[in-house]
DNA sequence: TAGATTGTTAATCGATTAACAATC
DNA sequence: TAGATTGTTAATCGATTAACAATC
């Protein structure tokens, strides 16, 4: 069993929240080829503390030198390997409307080790016809197709409508985290799995809060 | 002037951050006829405490009744007002890619009071051809295009590479919302506008820690 | 009125920041 | 060695929860 936190203690969920932000920032000074980082310089540059990045960090190691700071490949490759980069998880995306042909098309998951083997979607207009080079199944072949090829996740873009019997059908069929789009809540407190939900329109209502609370201002 | 909060006080983000929900709440509870709800009842429902639910609402207003709990249709107008869906803001969409194609088609908008006024894009192929209605338009119209229409919002689904440059001009132009999906980090500070950056693959590796984790713990 | 439930204050909890000894 | 910067503990700050008086 691999520690990654050094004593077992808990690792808070605002920590895990910000560590695909240092996954970025480190992977844009690779880029400028920086070898080397203190926790001060890194703090500039994201606008959060010193105090706060090595804290973050030591949640999980050591991984940096007094005196020196901190080898940026290095530190790269450790955050890459607890975010799970390195475990080559597997998708499926369910629903093939526009969202989930923006997502099959979109880089992002091979720059984050997660590959995608398959679509599903229930219109026979597009099954068959492949979408990015992956092909469009039957959502009637999804069991098999996950089981067969030990499918880690699911992408959920598909309506409210189906989300719930989707979800129950994937989870039974071994898929261990979601990633779900559908603006359901689901319920799945029986399984074994993870879920990330997505509401894409709680963030363009709270960028109107902002604009909204400008303009009373204003008045 | 419109004082939402009772004394001026500053809400914190995290109370900001969960209004959306509350709304999405409150909108099923209407589609049910459901028309009281108590802080306990609607705790349950959402998983938090009711003290929370409490704390939250009073940020902004005494919308409940002692002995009888919250009106449900009352609630959710307050909110919707808070939010800005009466603001009734315009948007603009930078980049018609895979991505600005499935917002341009998204009803999350117009659910919110949000209106999408026009599309850009820098290539001839698709200018001029609309996408849900809409039309797509080329870029060296979009100064004029939100001057003249007063456009508050855009929506930022172009490549990092032209963000930057595509932000300033919108600023100029008077935008004062951005809803940034081009993972760059905008930088506008000598501008009066509120960013709200959105990083899709920043979760997909929140979900791929927890995966990772688990798996860990089998070994 | 009695019961219920809010609005609000006080207590607790957790997360962030500051400080500094350890050490490269 | 001297200077720099981490790792880590302690102090602070803010957010959440509990409690209860106010009141419908």
């Amino acid at each position: 069993m691999i520690q990654d936190d050094k004593n077992d203690k808990q690792i808070s969920q605002a920590v895990i929240r910000r560590l695909p932000r240092y996954y970025r920032y480190l992977r844009e000074l690779i880029r400028n080829n920086i070898l080397r980082i203190s926790s001060r310089e890194l703090s500039e540059k994201m606008k959060v503390t010193a105090s706060q990045i090595r804290q973050d960090l030591n949640c999980f190691g050591g991984f940096g030198q007094q005196g020196y700071g901190y080898n940026v490949k290095y530190l790269y490759n450790e955050i890459s390997r607890i975010l799970g980069v390195d475990k080559h998880f597997t998708a499926v995306i369910i629903g093939m409307g526009n969202l989930g042909k923006a997502l099959a098309r979109n880089p992002l998951f091979e720059k984050r080790g997660v590959s995608i083997k398959g679509l599903f979607d229930i219109s026979p207009d597009i099954i068959g016809k492949p979408c990015n080079g992956i092909p469009v199944m039957s959502m009637n072949l999804v069991t098999e197709f996950c089981v067969i090829n030990s499918i880690d996740i699911a992408v959920l873009t598909l309506p409210k409508s189906e989300a719930a019997s989707a979800a129950e059908t994937l989870a039974k069929a071994g898929i261990k985290g979601f990633w779900n789009f559908s603006n359901m809540e689901l319920s799945l407190s029986e399984y074994d799995v993870k879920i990330e939900n997505i509401h894409l329109g709680d963030t363009l209502m709270t960028l109107c809060y902002e604009l909204a609370r400008d303009l009373d201002e204003k008045e």
